[in-house]
DNA sequence: TCACAAACTGAATATATGTTCATGTTAGCA
DNA sequence: TGCTAACATGAACATATATTCAGTTTGTGA
């Protein structure tokens, strides 16, 4: 938690504190953070505006609060998914379908994360930075156990990251044609995947 | 040319407008746009507030104009490089080695590109959507002349573009470690995709 | 040189909005 | 029941800044 955000203690106030957060997850989602005034917060959470800042110092604060809990979000629900998987290979399609989905689910949700570029530049590093090392213990795993061929499992991580991302924001942009089947386009990506990334996987041995 | 754009006519007042120009692009890719104000471009451009409304209406409408123009020159310094190559491999290369050497020169360049997101949607939309179809039509090329696997090629030109993104984002924000050297991070990206997108270069009849 | 339109000025205006604070209300406990 | 601290209010304040406009300067053609 955020040491400047002042945490309520009694049961009403955990409920005003939880339905502030909600309402700036929600009209940060839809206008981002300059579209976003807090009096659209505390009107969506029907509270006053000086309540606001019983628990928030400043807007700001928020932000950066809403930030972390969505991409702690984002990366449980990926994270849950992938480790149904055995393989590596079935991870990383799994991985992919999940991002997508979770997007489809909150068209917006780019808007928090890239914005947070412009708002707060160390946020957006440490975002994509921690991100691409959690995706580089996996390579490196697989990269050990023959699964992948050996490459740089860090330009390899943003490799994945870069394709995830923009495949995600040409279906929930709806950008181009051919958006209505999310298995389809996933597809098309673990081709390329499968034999530029992967060793076949019935010989682990072969380069 | 933005409709409600004046353009000047006289001498002078081309200076003046090239000014304006000239100042907010670089200070739109520095602070972003809601960290411009008109006295941050006006002061730059050696101009009294007032002069910016003879030939813009607004700061939006500014805004869209340079970033068209900063899409243009893009793609044209990517189109010159590339047209250079005889093949799809080599071109695709050099299209990425491009644009990474461009973010490298405007380490801001995707605060211009990325928060039209939530400056302008539709804008942002079409900048992607064009991008996207220009490399469709070399990746369909490729595919017919055999150099390129059978693929989706939409889906596939998103791909291409979020591999470039990411990579070069990686390489300006100084993401992780080892962006020392771009040539050698390109080669792994090549790696990559000369196995998973590309056909064997010396037969283009296998699969 | 003069007239006139185009170009330019910058102080004033209008508005938006983040934040504060004096005041009121509630919940829990002695 | 009454006390107290936490919680809540919303009008007022402070500031920032996009835009306007009445007045001034400049360049050019006759």
């Amino acid at each position: 938690m955020h040491p400047q955000i002042k945490e309520p203690t009694t049961r009403n106030a955990i409920n005003t504190f939880k339905a502030i957060e909600d309402a700036a997850l929600e009209v940060f989602y839809k206008n981002g953070y300059h579209g976003t005034t807090i009096a659209d917060i505390t009107n969506r959470a029907g509270v006053a505006a000086g309540t606001f800042y019983l628990y928030f110092p400043s807007k700001l604060v928020l932000y950066q609060h809403i930030l972390m809990s969505l991409s702690h979000d984002i990366r449980k629900e990926i994270a849950s998914k992938v480790n149904e998987k055995e393989t590596r290979y079935e991870k990383e399609r799994e991985g992919i379908k999940t991002f997508i989905n979770y997007a489809l689910e909150r068209p917006e949700m780019y808007n928090i994360i890239w914005e947070s570029l412009y708002i707060d530049r160390d946020l957006f590093r440490d975002y994509y930075i921690s991100f691409a090392g959690r995706y580089r213990k996996g390579l490196n795993r697989a990269v050990e156990e023959g699964e992948i061929r050996s490459l740089d499992t860090e330009v390899v991580s943003y490799v994945l990251m870069g394709i995830t991302n923009f495949i995600g924001l040409k279906v929930v942009m709806d950008l181009g044609e051919e958006n209505e089947d999310v298995d389809a386009i996933v597809d098309v990506v673990m081709e390329i995947l499968e034999k530029g990334l992967f060793r076949k996987r019935q010989d682990p041995s072969a380069q």
